[in-house]
DNA sequence: ACAAAACGCTAATACGTATTAGCTGTTAAT
DNA sequence: ATTAACAGCTAATACGTATTAGCGTTTTGT
């Protein structure tokens, strides 16, 4: 079947009038210390690798050893739609610089089809190909995910996760903690009625943005929540204006967007009638647009560290850690003290 | 280290009081047709493997198989970082499904580079840890390419290439006839200036674009050809017009987006006074702007029939194809009669 | 009743690498 | 001179599965 067939040690050994056992202890460095093979004979043998371009199979390689310096990446959705593709790029590009400076590949799992999400495990799992492996996406099937902690493979999320039958190795980033400081700052910039726009459960990450906010909100009024993502934005606007909110939190930038230019259409300042913050940024969208005012999700800072998390229980059986890297403030231009506005009339 | 020794085909045999081997028949499908093992049996054997929840090691799967079903996805820039995601994410997209329809894992050779173009060859032997690999890019290293095709190991590139001492197997999309088309349509909208903007060699790419254009101006005049990219609106248009040009072919939309811009803020009707035509569509920046008349390149497409493609050759040995497929025509709105236009003085 | 066929299963082996035990020939030690 | 040590290699085996050849037993055909 197979077009044409691999190349060996087999094959090098006889190339090099070595057996393949030498072939291998030549590969795999021993010090000429170690194995005691003389220069010469790695030197013969190294010239018909290099000649061949030989490479060791690396799934032969982790049937023997049982590893293979590779690593395995599964996303919960399509990695590369455009919808998602800013979604996953940022991790992408942080978990291959880290790949490659721990002389690591990458291998792309691509699962099983599961409808509309994917299932690591389906009828025939690959996930042990890899040494270990790096698990994202916006949500993860939770049962899954208790099987992979349960489970002796070495895993790590990016994006903090839930205990799920024991506690769960991610890296993270801190959103709780960014979400209740822009709380705070706009309490000292004399806010009293503020809004929220976005869902208070779900995946992680939305529950962290709200327990943020929620925990930060001391001698605030909460005057309004709309849970729903993605409505139109002179429909949101009209609710947060009633409301008589003076300051709106938005999970999603495009909301965020939408009523900025609804409220522009209208002759209502931002952020002098009405500040906007939003929890969190797009890696695009930064171009045309207001700058809004927020925090940056370290996203490449994060899939470095799930990386060297990874490899370090790879290489080490280093304990289970679960790490949260710090959002860095975003000053941008749509947040400003609540003077006017605090004259509004209520109904 | 591991907790507990993994389940093997040799427990679950022993537990099911069979054979090792008839617990891979059992688990092989096998109709119970085929491999001659009665119901009762293999409803024994999957008792246990219910019970244990056994799942068989993938690894030693494909070592037995002698298929790693891993293919390698090497791109001649790096992937991820934003400039260059744009260009790569829909090829991706296609390879992602395509691979996870086919039941293939994906490694990644899509990383920096020490130098500024990226190697194959070299450091990166390492592409043959996979059975096949897609090789993709704006600009192919022409010695490498030869290399592969001289070489054995399967690869298929995403869009054409050249013969490179022997024919390469691609999957590309037909940008001549695609550039003909638009030229004929402009034609038949009564233009009989054109002009051209953009290289006339180069990549494949630039190449079959002029080619597709120069082999279908016959009874226009080309009045001006701008082969440099990336200028400032202004000036093109200045040259443009002087030119006497009513009908202007962009192979960059980033050219053409100035140019109209530039159009606009001069009070120059686009399509009335001057037509503009995009050789090839990007996936961003639809939404902003104005929508050119084009054609979209399938990539997504491409990306599935070269992975398709490349799969036949690792599994049957099939042999070397070349593929183009067509371009959708785009009508948008920059293009028009040359009604007005045409009474336009020359000097 | 006896050979032939069918059935139900297993032993043996291949896959490509890593690794350990051990073999051969040379050199050093006593 | 004999033994011991050592250098330089190789044979053999394990890893877990898929697969083929084939073995013993039962059924079928005549």
């Amino acid at each position: 079947m197979a077009a044409t067939k691999r190349l060996t040690q087999r094959d090098i050994a006889r190339l090099a009038g070595v057996s393949q056992a030498t072939v291998s202890l030549v590969l795999n460095g021993a010090v000429s210390a170690e194995g005691r093979i003389p220069q010469e004979t790695r030197e013969r043998v190294n010239k018909v690798i290099r000649e061949t371009g030989y490479v060791a199979d690396p799934v032969a390689r982790r049937m023997a050893k049982g590893l293979n310096r590779i690593l395995g990446v599964f996303t919960y959705e399509p990695a590369f739609p455009s919808a998602q593709a800013d979604f996953f790029t940022p991790f992408l590009l942080g978990i291959e610089e880290a790949a490659q400076e721990l002389g690591y590949d990458l291998l792309l799992l691509t699962g099983a089809a599961a409808g509309k999400q994917r299932k690591i495990f389906g009828n025939n799992t690959r996930l042990r190909l890899a040494d270990g492996c790096l698990v994202l996406g916006r949500e993860f099937d939770r049962d899954e995910l208790a099987r992979l902690v349960a489970g002796d493979y070495p895993f790590v999320a990016v994006g903090r996760r839930d205990d799920a039958g024991g506690p769960v190795p991610y890296v993270g980033s801190d959103y709780a903690s960014a979400t209740a400081d822009l709380v705070d700052q706009v309490r000292r910039l004399g806010h009293t009625r503020i809004a929220y726009v976005g869902p208070s459960e779900g995946a992680e990450s939305t529950i962290d943005r709200w327990a943020g906010f929620s925990g930060a909100i001391a001698g605030l009024h909460v005057v309004a929540h709309i849970p729903d993502v993605g409505q139109r934005g002179d429909k949101n606007l009209d609710f947060l204006l009633a409301s008589g909110a003076t300051a709106v939190f938005f999970t999603e930038l495009a909301d965020a967007i939408e009523v900025e230019e609804a409220a522009r259409r209208r002759g209502i300042e931002v952020p002098d009638a009405l500040s906007i913050v939003v929890l969190g940024n797009h890696i695009r969208a930064e171009k045309p647009g207001r700058r809004f005012t927020s925090f940056s999700i370290p996203r490449e800072a994060m899939a470095r560290g799930a990386t060297e998390m990874l490899v370090r229980r790879v290489e080490q059986n280093a304990p289970i850690e679960q790490i949260l890297l710090q959002c860095d403030p975003v000053e941008g231009e749509t947040l400003g003290p609540a003077h006017r506005t605090s004259l509004k009339t209520r109904p």
